[in-house]
RNA sequence: GGGCGUGUGGCUCAGUGGGAGAGCGUUCGGUUCGCAUCCGAAAGGUCGCGGGUUCGAAUCCCGCCACGUCCA
């Protein structure tokens, strides 16, 4: 390891530095967001510290400061940014990292960043101005002549670049301005070629560390730049990054936040990293598992879709490096304990959710386990079949099949491959991929309510007054009418359309409760206008009624009354209350391990989803039901407040999105037994919830369990139908209630013995039958030394047919031929002794002619074969054609 | 959301349109001082659910559900 540039400081000392600084500077220091961005369907993690301010920088939302810094953790794996694949094979790239960024809303703009990263970095940092270059964006004289006057930075080193390198955008539209980036240069020794410079290369040796954007413009649909009003700052410093440069490290993997993490690698592997193969596995495995612990500690979990897959491919890569190293069985949960005891003091979050998170790793470990073994198995099969057909490549169909069906890796197909002397079919196997790529971005198109097109029409509108909580019925004026995705000034009568006003008392899908539905009507006649069958809040909160005319008209800047279902919406409040009753429950049985993990509250129902690794029995479903029955019964007051999020978190209230850092929060206590934030709507008292029932329980992943249940008149109803269901079993049964369960074993009990005694029976009567048979001349027929039997037994079905063929087997018959007709079918069973049937008597002969006899075909093996058809009256007929054929043959075979 | 695969006894699975099977486990009996082993026997199945095709479906077709897996 080399010498550091500037001042020796730890992780933990930059991170607290940076933040301390900035802090000095007048910022609020604003902590990291959750990596699940709240309220951002665009986004699948947070991946750069803006994040959680993108709504400031959009002006849709304001804060108490207009100057901000944090430390913000950061996941870049699927999605637009994935750096998943890259990991290991650089020095730099990761799957977490952290990000230190200091921000202006409207506040300073580019000579006080300027300022204030040359002063951090040569001042605080104490990084010798001669390591220091900068790039500024082309046409950005601007920051060009500020960087030479501020700071000693000779003007060589001021390094201009284009539109794609140094020209930020948040989206297609939105605000965007050019950027300024702060680079290392970590010497001559670190150059990779002759050609190597700045802007010309892409090597070790320029490191970029810090990126300052400067928002100064706003682009529209047609690309026009318009400058903002009040310019923002957004800046970004990779910690790992700028660590490893006053550590003096090589690489990020090198830092001290690392170093602890691949030691223990080491030695859960036995080896001593002395190898390239065993250092790179191990700095993949160390990333990996450091975005894994703070993904599970986020509440993602690992799964087959959206989030909790990419976490799945982060962990399982991270397991396959671990196979590299020789480790073949779960050890992630190992290295949790290491990455908490770095990482703890800046995220206190993790010491208390380690059991949990090192619980989730193991579980999809050895999940995944099982599927390489499975995998294996089936890959072996391949190899051994190509290769017993002289064969040396595999297609890239059957690697394909084997990574898209049983989750098998391509490298171990293609290592297994090499063992056997065999190639892969590497380009056949993109091309699968790409097409089932492409299969699923089709299939993508048009399938939710906020598609792109849809989001940009209402990009600039502003968010909805919600006035829900207080009225059922407001007046409100129309702002924007939306028609196939198109703004438009007025709706016809008789059609469907999207609606936006300046204030609702509809709620919107949100937090896990469905919208309200109710009817516009006419502001003064109280004519009904039309009818809202659907409202939903846009990322920037517009709230959007879906609205089906009536026959007039509807135009924007006309006012109207918007009305609530208030059947709909008293439903929606009761299930609502009664979920923030069952959490709590639940937590109280089966203890805090219990996370919620979803929630949907309709009108009718409610659906719980939680993570818990264990089973959960029916006594503690009992207990939960029986615990939210007695809250509601206790008629306890719901109170429901506006408070400061460290108020509310200080007094005990569950927080699901801790990232949401509005000024206040809403609050929703049940008085003595519960408090959540919490944006729904909620009964007053919780008498108003009824009747609460649990529905069922069970469990819909690994380690995440499902509740369903119903209150208010939902359960009503179903207490009704399960009273008047159980009567009528009871009639039917011929006891009272209380006696079904006993009726019901009683009746099975007889069930089997009558089963058993029936088959004993018609066993019994087969016997006796065969013996007749066998003697009755008139059935039989000598063939030589064979003997046939041809008998004709109505309503036998065919399996009864085949126990009497055996028993007349038993009793020397060599050929057996039964009919039966039962229910209009014909059924003709031909049987064959074993010895025969080898000879080449085949019953399968002398069932062909009378099956067409009978109106159907048949055929079996030559022992036994079947047939039938609808003709019943043809069966003796066809006994006939069978016993006749059945001559010929062994006469035939007696010759 | 889209594709592929799987679903058969308590468990692991075989069964490519013609009589529902194997191994392990369970119970009983034998062997043994006893256990393991070994020998013999038995119990245990709506072949995921629902339609369809067929004389006949675990098997073929369609729909649904669950699980696995890849892609988005």
């Amino acid at each position: 390891m080399s010498k550091g540039i500037g001042k020796y400081l730890s992780s933990n000392q930059v991170r607290d530095t940076f933040l301390d600084y900035f802090n000095k500077q007048g910022h609020t220091i604003v902590p990291s967001s959750s990596l699940i961005p709240h309220n951002d369907p665009t986004l699948l993690f947070t991946n750069a510290g803006m994040v959680q301010f993108k709504n400031v920088f959009l002006g849709l939302e304001s804060r108490p400061y207009t100057r901000a810094a944090s430390s913000q953790k950061c996941v870049r794996a699927g999605g637009k940014h994935n750096d998943l694949d890259n990991v290991g094979f650089t020095k730099r790239h990761q799957t977490f990292f952290e990000m230190l960024g200091n921000f202006s809303f409207g506040d300073y703009f580019k000579e006080e960043a300027i300022e204030y990263a040359w002063d951090f970095i040569t001042n605080v940092l104490e990084i010798p101005p001669e390591y220091i270059w900068v790039t500024v964006f082309e046409e950005d004289d601007e920051a060009a002549s500020l960087w030479e006057k501020k700071t000693s930075l000779p003007s060589s080193r001021i390094v201009r670049m284009n539109h794609q390198e140094n020209f930020w955008a948040m989206g297609e539209t939105g605000p965007c301005g050019p950027c300024s980036e702060v680079i290392i240069d970590r010497g001559e020794e670190h150059r990779c070629g002759p050609d190597c410079a700045l802007g010309v290369c892409d090597c070790d040796r320029w490191l970029e560390i810090w990126n300052l954007v400067f928002m100064q413009y706003f682009r529209d649909e047609e690309g026009n730049l318009t400058p903002l009003p009040k310019p923002s700052i957004d800046t970004g410093m990779g910690l790992e990054r700028i660590a490893s440069v006053l550590q003096g490290a090589d690489s990020n993997f090198d830092i001290d936040l690392f170093v602890p993490i691949i030691a223990k690698v080491w030695e859960i592997a036995g080896v001593k990293g002395e190898s390239p193969d065993e250092i790179f596995a191990s700095r993949v495995i160390a990333d990996h598992v450091r975005a894994c612990t703070f993904l599970a500690c986020d509440g993602v979990y690992p799964s087959n879709e959206g989030r909790g897959y990419v976490m799945r491919r982060i962990l399982r890569r991270a397991v396959r490096f671990g196979r590299v190293l020789g480790i073949n069985e779960p050890f992630l949960a190992e290295l949790v304990p290491v990455v908490v005891g770095v990482m703890e003091d800046a995220y206190p979050e993790l010491q208390e959710k380690q059991e949990f998170i090192m619980s989730v790793l193991t579980q999809d470990e050895e999940k995944f386990l099982i599927t390489l073994e499975s995998g294996q198995a089936k890959a072996s099969e391949i190899i051994h079949d190509l290769k017993r057909k002289g064969q040396s490549e595999i297609p890239g169909s059957q690697a394909f099949m084997l990574y898209d069906t049983f989750g098998f890796p391509i490298d171990l197909t293609k290592d297994m491959a090499r063992e056997a002397g065999l190639s892969v079919d590497e380009a056949g196997f993109e091309r699968l991929l790409e097409e089932q790529r492409e299969r699923s971005r089709k299939a993508r198109k048009n399938d939710e309510f906020f598609n792109m097109d849809l989001l940009e029409v209402i990009g600039d509108l502003p968010p909805t007054e919600f006035t829900g909580y207080e009225t059922l019925e407001d007046v409100a004026k129309v702002i924007a009418i939306i028609d196939g995705n198109k703004r438009v000034l007025e709706l016809p009568g008789g059609s469907e359309g999207l609606i936006v006003l300046d204030k609702t008392p509809f709620y919107a899908t949100s937090g896990g409760q469905e919208h309200d539905t109710g009817i516009f009507l006419a502001e003064d006649s109280d004519e009904i206008i039309g009818t809202v069958t659907g409202v939903e809040k846009s990322p920037n909160e517009t709230v959007i009624h879906r609205v089906s005319l009536h026959g007039q008209s509807i135009k924007v800047g006309q006012r109207l009354k918007a009305a609530v279902d208030p059947h709909r919406r008293q439903g929606l409040r009761q299930h609502h209350t009664a979920t923030h009753l069952l959490h709590k429950a639940l937590r109280t049985v089966l203890g805090d391990e219990v996370q919620q993990a979803g929630s949907l509250v309709e009108s009718d129902r409610l659906r719980f989803d939680f993570h818990y690794s264990h089973d959960v029995t029916d006594s503690e479903i009992q207990q939960v039901q029986n615990i939210v029955n007695e809250a509601i019964m206790a008629n306890m007051r719901v109170n429901v407040y506006e408070t400061s999020l460290d108020e509310a978190l200080e007094k005990g209230a569950i927080a699901l999105f801790q990232d949401k850092y509005t000024e206040f929060v809403r609050v929703v206590e049940i008085e003595g037994f519960s408090m959540e934030l919490c944006g729904g709507t909620h009964v007053s008292q919780t008498g108003e919830i009824g009747p609460f029932i649990i529905e069922s329980q069970y469990s819909i992943a690994a380690g995440t369990r499902r509740i369903e249940a119903v209150a208010g008149k939902s359960a009503l109803h179903a207490i009704d139908h399960m009273i008047t269901s159980l009567k009528e079993i009871a009639a039917e049964l011929g006891c009272s209630p209380d006696d079904i369960i006993e009726k019901i074993r009683k009746l099975q009990d007889t069930i089997t013995c009558l089963q058993s005694e029936v088959r004993h029976l018609k066993d019994e009567r087969a016997k006796i039958t065969a013996s007749l048979l066998v003697n009755d001349s008139a059935k039989t027929t000598s063939v030589g030394e064979h003997l046939l039997v041809v008998s004709r037994h109505d309503d036998m079905d065919q399996e009864e047919l085949r126990t009497l063929g055996d028993r007349l087997k038993d009793q020397g018959a060599s050929v057996v031929i039964l009919g039966s007709t039962k229910n209009d079918r014909a059924f003709l069973v031909v049987m064959v002794q074993k010895d025969l049937a080898d000879m080449g008597v085949d019953a399968r002969e002398m069932v062909k002619k009378p099956a067409q006899i009978l109106g159907g075909s048949g055929g079996g093996r030559k022992h036994l074969a079947q047939s039938g058809g609808k003709n019943v009256t043809s069966m003796d007929k066809a006994l006939q054609v069978a016993a006749a054929e059945a001559v010929r043959i062994l006469g035939d075979i007696s010759k």
